[in-house]
RNA sequence: GCCGGGGUGGCGGAAUAGGCAGACGCAGGCGACUUAAAAUCGCUCGUGGUGACACGUGCGGGUUCGAGCCCCGCCCUCGGCACCA
C-alpha cells in the first residue's frame, strides 16, 4: 500500500463526482430565464425513452457532441439553452405491467431515475431545473391542449381505419408486428378489423411541409427522405365512361399524354364500382379475388410483385377516342392512392407492361424518341414525342401533357390534379399508457337517464359522431387508476372497460369519455417548446419565452427519426405558428444525426466460431485468414450492438474502468460524428493516456514562458480546436490537443501553455478541465473563464518547407521564406546539389510554381 | 430495382478550391527506468529492396505538370424506399 503514489495519479473516480457536486451546488449550468439580445443559442438533444436497460454507449455520443458545443459557446459568451427530459410514455412499460402487474408509472419513474443518474455521471451540462417528463400530468395538460387546438381547427377527425387485431393476444398490433398474417410474438392469427380512430389532417400541410425543407440546414439525405415520404406528384384526373352504364371512373395519371395508349383499366379490388361493373359470368371469380385481397395487409400485398388480376367483364370508354377498353381488378392498384383506379398504358409503364404481358393484352406505343413506332421489349418510360395520338402527333411529352389536360378540362372530362403519398396521421392507440384524449361523447340511454346506468351495462348508444372538447380549465384528463392491464376481447383496449371512469353524468345526462390514447409521438412533438418555459402553470409557454429562445439552433439525434418524428413535430409547429402562438415557421434550424456505434469487430470463421484479433492475419491478396491455418478464411465485421449478440457495452462499466471524461473523449475521437463506427475498448487506453498526460502537465506546470515554437503551436491549436468545435469535427480537435500536449511535455510544461490546453480541453473532458485549472492554482470554474483567442500573427510560420518534384515525383524539399517567389525558389533548387544534378540530366520544359505549396520541374 | 453515404496500413481514422498520402491514436517490435511487473519515457512501424529506388488510397479507363480528391464504366458495403399510376 503506497498512498503517496496513488495521490500522484489522475483518479477520475475521485475527481469526477467532486466536480459534479460542485456544479450542482454552484448551479453552474442554470440557463437565464431570458437570453441577452443576439446571444441566445438553443442546442437540443433528442430526449430518450427511459428504457429499463438504461443508457447504452450510443446515447452519450450525440449528448457529448452537443455538450462540447454548449460548454465552448458559454465560454464564448452565449446564453445557452441545453435541456433534457423524458419521452416516457410507451409500450415497454405497459408490457412490463401486463407481465408483472407493476404500474407503468412506477416502472417509468424508476427508469427515469436511473437515466438521470447515468447522465449526471457523464457530466453533461444540462440545466436540470428545466427537466420535463411527458407523463407528468402538468405536461399532459398541455399535450391535450394542443390536441384541442387541432380539434378546433378541424384538423383532428374520426375515421374507421383497419387495424391488426390479434384476438389471442387481445391487442392491436403495429404493421411490423404482423408477419404473414400472424403475430410476431406467438404466431397467432391476425385479422384486419375496422376500428374508430382519431386522425390528424397532416395532408393539409403537405405543401408547406415540403416547401419548408428548402429553408433548413438539414442533411440532404434527410430532406430527400421527407420529400419522398410526402411524395408530391402532379398530374391529371381523367374521367372514363363505363359502357352500357351511367357510371364514370376517375383515374389519376402523371402521364395524360399517353391517354391514346390506354389499352385497359384496372380498379383496386376494394373500389366501390367493382360490384356494379362486374358481369354475371365473371362475378364468381371476381368475388374470390376480392375476398382474398381483403385480409392481406398492404405489406403482404406488396411482398410479391407477381402481377395477378381478374377481368370484370365490363368495358370503359376512352374519353379522347371513344375506344372501349376492358376493365380489370388487380391488387397492384392501391385504393389508398389517387382514385383507386388507373388507366393502364402498358407501352409506357413498367407495371402495366408486366400485367399486359401476363394477360396478353395489346400494347400500343404512343410516345417515341424518334417519331417512329416499333415493337417494345419493355416499357418505354422516358419522355419523347407523341405518335398514334391523333391531332397531338409530334408534340413533345411536356407540351402534350399541358395541351391534353387543358382540352379535357374544357370538355369536362378531366382536370389538373396533385397527389401525395403522405396519408393523414392515425393518431390513436388502444393502449393504457398514453395521453387520454380530452374528448367525450353524448350517451343515449334507452330509459330515463336518471335511472338507467351505462356503467352497469344498461342499454345505451355512444354518439361518437358528436365529439365534445373538454373545457381547457378542466385539463388534464388523467388516466384512471387501475391494476388491470391485461389484454381483453375488445380491440378498444383497457380504458374502454373501465366503466366507472368512462361514463359520467353532467346536468342529468350521460356522457362517455374517449377511450383511445395518444401515440408516443404526441409528447415528443412539442417538448422543445415546453423547454422554453417549463414551469408555466398558465400557458404551455409564454410568447416572450418562445420568441426569445426559438428556433432550436442545433438539433442532434438519430437518423431513425429522419421522417416520422421530425415530420410530425414540424406539422404541429406549423399549426401552432398559424395560430400566432409561435414566432418562427420551422422549429429546427440545423439538424445533425450522430452515427451508430457498432460493437467491437468480430473475427468469424466459416463455421461461425469467433477468434481473437491476434489470431488473424491478412494475406498478400488481401484476404483475412487464421494465422495458425491460412486455409481458414475469416470474416472481420462490426455488428450492431444487441443483447442477443452479447456485444452491448455499458457506460457504467466504462466509467468505472476509465472515467466519464475518457468515455466522452473516446467517443468523440473514434471518427467523424455522423459516421457509424465500431467500438473498441482497446482504443480507449490511448485516450486515457492522453488525459493522464494532461493531468500531469497541470500538476508539473512550470512558471517559464513558452518558447517561440510552443507559442505558435498553442495558437494554432486554439484556432484549430475552435473551428473544429464549430464544425462539429471533434475527432480532429482532439488529435490537435494531443499534438499540443506532446509538445508541451517536451517543452517542460510551461504554465501558459498548459492553461490553454485546459481551456480547450474542458468542453471535452469537463471534470479534468476543472481539475487542471485548480491544479494550476486558478479559481473554479473554468466554465466561467473566457474562451482563448488565437493571435493571427502566430498562425503562419515565417519559413515553410516546399517539396520539389521532377516530373511529378518528389525529389527534395526546400526551406523558404513564406512569401518567396518563383525565382527565389528555382534558384534555391538549383543550389541544391542533388536537385541540380537531376535537372541537368534533361532539358527543362516547364516549371510549375504554387507559392508555399510546390515546385515542379518538367524535364524531357 | 430506385435514391443516398462510404471503400485509404494489422485496426480506428487524417489529408479535398487538385499540390509531401498515412496526422493523431490502437495493436506490434526494439530500448531506458525497475529485483520484477505495471505505469512512464525514447526509438521504430504501408509493401518490396542492404540501398539508390520501385510500387501503393476497391477495380478498369480518362483529364492534368500533378488525382485519395475531378470525369466515364464497374465491384463491394452500409442506410433508406420499394407496385404511389
Amino acid at each position: 500500500m503506497d498512498e503517496s503514489r496513488t495521490e500522484e495519479r489522475y483518479e477520475p473516480a475521485t475527481i469526477e463526482p467532486r466536480w459534479q457536486a460542485f456544479w450542482e451546488k454552484d448551479d453552474t449550468f442554470r440557463t437565464p430565464p431570458m437570453p441577452r439580445e443576439g446571444k441566445k443559442l438553443y442546442v437540443l438533444d433528442m430526449f430518450p425513452y427511459p428504457s429499463g436497460a438504461g443508457l447504452h454507449v450510443g446515447h452519450p455520443e450525440g449528448y457529448t457532441a452537443t455538450d462540447i458545443l454548449c460548454r465552448a459557446k458559454r465560454a464564448q459568451g452565449f446564453d445557452v439553452l441545453h435541456p433534457m427530459g423524458w419521452d416516457a410514455f410507451g409500450l415497454p412499460a405497459e408490457q412490463h405491467a401486463i407481465a408483472t402487474g407493476t404500474h407503468p408509472a412506477t416502472t417509468t419513474q424508476k427508469n427515469i431515475d436511473n437515466f438521470r443518474r447515468q447522465l449526471k455521471m457523464l457530466g453533461f451540462s444540462y440545466d436540470w431545473s428545466r427537466e420535463v417528463d411527458t407523463t407528468d400530468p402538468e405536461y399532459v395538460r398541455w399535450t391535450q391542449w394542443i390536441f384541442l387546438q387541432l380539434f378546433d381547427k378541424g384538423l383532428a377527425y374520426q375515421d374507421e381505419i383497419k387495424v391488426n387485431w390479434c384476438a389471442a393476444l387481445g391487442t392491436v398490433l403495429a404493421n411490423e408486428e404482423v408477419i404473414d398474417g400472424k403475430s410476431e410474438r406467438g404466431n397467432h392469427p391476425v385479422v384486419r378489423v375496422p376500428l374508430r380512430q382519431w386522425v390528424l389532417a397532416i395532408t393539409k400541410y403537405a405543401d408547406r411541409l415540403l416547401e419548408g425543407l428548402d429553408h433548413v440546414e438539414w442533411p440532404s439525405s434527410t430532406r430527400t427522405m421527407q420529400r419522398e415520404w410526402i411524395g408530391r406528384s402532379e398530374g391529371a384526373e381523367v374521367v372514363f365512361g363505363v359502357k352500357g352504364q351511367d357510371a364514370t371512373i376517375e383515374v389519376f395519371t402523371t402521364r395524360p399524354d399517353t391517354l391514346f395508349g390506354a389499352t385497359f383499366m384496372v380498379l383496386a379490388p376494394e373500389h366501390p364500382l367493382v360490384a356494379a361493373i362486374t358481369t354475371d359470368t365473371q362475378r364468381a371469380e371476381i368475388d374470390r379475388y376480392v375476398a382474398a385481397s381483403k385480409n392481406k395487409s398492404d405489406l403482404d400485398r406488396q411482398s410479391s410483385k407477381e402481377k395477378t388480376g381478374v377481368f370484370t367483364g365490363g368495358f370503359a370508354i376512352n374519353p379522347v377516342n371513344g375506344a372501349e377498353v376492358p376493365i380489370w381488378i388487380a391488387d397492384y392498384v392501391l385504393m389508398g392512392y389517387g382514385t383507386g383506379a388507373i388507366m393502364a398504358v402498358p407501352a409506357h409503364d413498367t407495371r402495366d407492361f408486366e400485367f399486359a404481358k401476363a394477360f396478353d393484352i395489346p400494347i400500343v406505343q404512343v410516345v417515341s424518341t424518334d417519331g417512329a413506332s416499333s415493337t417494345l421489349d419493355e416499357a418505354m418510360t422516358e419522355y419523347g414525342v407523341a405518335v398514334s395520338s391523333g391531332k397531338y402527333d409530334g408534340m413533345k411529352t411536356a407540351d402534350m401533357k399541358a395541351a391534353i389536360t387543358a382540352d379535357l378540362e374544357a370538355e369536362g372530362k378531366g382536370k389538373k390534379r396533385v397527389e401525395y403519398k403522405l396519408r393523414d396521421w392515425v393518431f390513436s392507440r388502444q393502449r393504457y399508457w398514453g395521453e387520454p384524449f380530452p374528448i367525450y361523447f353524448p350517451v343515449e340511454t334507452e330509459g330515463d337517464p336518471a335511472t338507467s346506468d351505462p356503467r352497469k351495462g344498461d342499454a345505451h348508444v355512444i354518439r361518437f359522431d358528436q365529439p365534445i372538447a373538454v373545457e381547457v380549465s378542466e385539463l388534464p384528463v388523467r388516466l384512471p387508476e387501475t391494476d388491470d392491464f391485461q389484454p381483453g376481447d375488445d380491440p378498444a383496449g383497457v380504458l374502454a372497460r373501465l366503466a366507472d371512469w368512462r361514463f359520467f353524468q353532467k346536468d342529468g345526462k350521460w356522457f362517455a369519455r374517449e377511450t383511445n390514447t395518444m401515440p408516443q409521438w404526441a409528447g415528443s412533438c412539442w417538448y422543445y417548446l415546453r423547454f422554453c418555459d417549463p414551469h408555466n402553470g398558465e400557458l404551455a409557454w409564454s410568447p416572450e419565452a418562445a420568441k426569445a429562445w426559438l428556433p432550436v439552433d442545433l438539433y442532434m439525434g438519430g437518423a431513425e427519426h429522419a421522417v416520422l418524428h421530425l415530420l410530425y413535430a414540424r406539422f404541429w409547429h406549423m399549426v401552432l405558428y398559424d395560430q400566432g402562438l409561435l414566432p418562427v415557421p420551422e422549429p429546427f434550424t440545423k439538424l445533425v444525426h450522430q452515427g451508430i456505434i457498432l460493437g467491437d469487430v468480430e473475427y468469424t470463421d466459416p463455421e461461425g466460431n469467433r477468434h481473437p484479433a491476434s489470431a488473424v492475419t491478412k494475406t498478400k491478396d488481401g484476404k483475412m485468414v487464421l494465422e495458425a491455418d491460412p486455409s481458414v478464411v475469416i470474416e472481420a465485421k462490426a455488428h450492431k450492438m444487441s443483447k442477443a449478440r452479447g456485444n452491448v457495452v455499458n457506460p457504467d462499466d466504462i466509467v468505472r474502468d476509465f472515467g466519464a471524461d475518457a468515455l466522452r473523449c473516446y467517443e468523440m475521437f473514434m471518427g467523424p460524428l455522423e459516421a457509424s463506427k465500431p467500438w473498441s475498448t482497446d482504443s480507449i487506453h490511448g485516450v486515457k493516456r492522453f488525459l493522464d498526460r494532461c493531468w500531469r502537465l497541470a500538476k508539473d506546470a512550470k512558471d517559464t514562458a513558452p518558447d517561440d515554437a510552443t507559442l505558435r503551436t498553442m495558437h494554432k491549436t486554439i484556432a484549430k480546436v475552435t473551428a473544429d468545435i464549430d464544425g462539429l469535427r471533434f475527432n480532429t480537435a482532439i488529435s490537435a490537443m494531443m499534438v499540443l500536449s506532446n509538445d508541451l511535455q517536451k517543452a517542460g510544461a510551461p504554465k501558459a501553455g498548459v492553461e490553454v490546453l485546459a481551456q480547450l480541453l474542458h468542453p471535452f473532458a469537463p471534470h479534468l478541465g476543472e481539475e487542471m485549472w485548480s491544479l494550476l492554482g486558478r479559481e473554479a470554474s473554468i466554465q466561467k473563464v473566457e474562451w482563448p483567442v488565437a493571435d493571427p500573427k502566430l498562425l503562419v510560420d515565417d519559413e515553410v518547407e516546399v517539396p520539389v518534384q521532377i516530373n511529378g515525383k518528389k525529389r527534395g524539399v526546400l526551406v523558404l521564406s513564406k512569401d518567396a517567389d518563383q525565382d527565389t525558389a528555382v534558384a534555391a533548387a538549383k543550389a541544391d546539389e542533388r536537385l541540380a544534378e537531376l535537372l541537368a540530366a534533361g532539358t527543362l520544359r516547364k516549371t510549375v510554381w504554387v507559392p508555399g505549396k510546390i515546385l515542379n520541374f518538367i524535364v524531357g
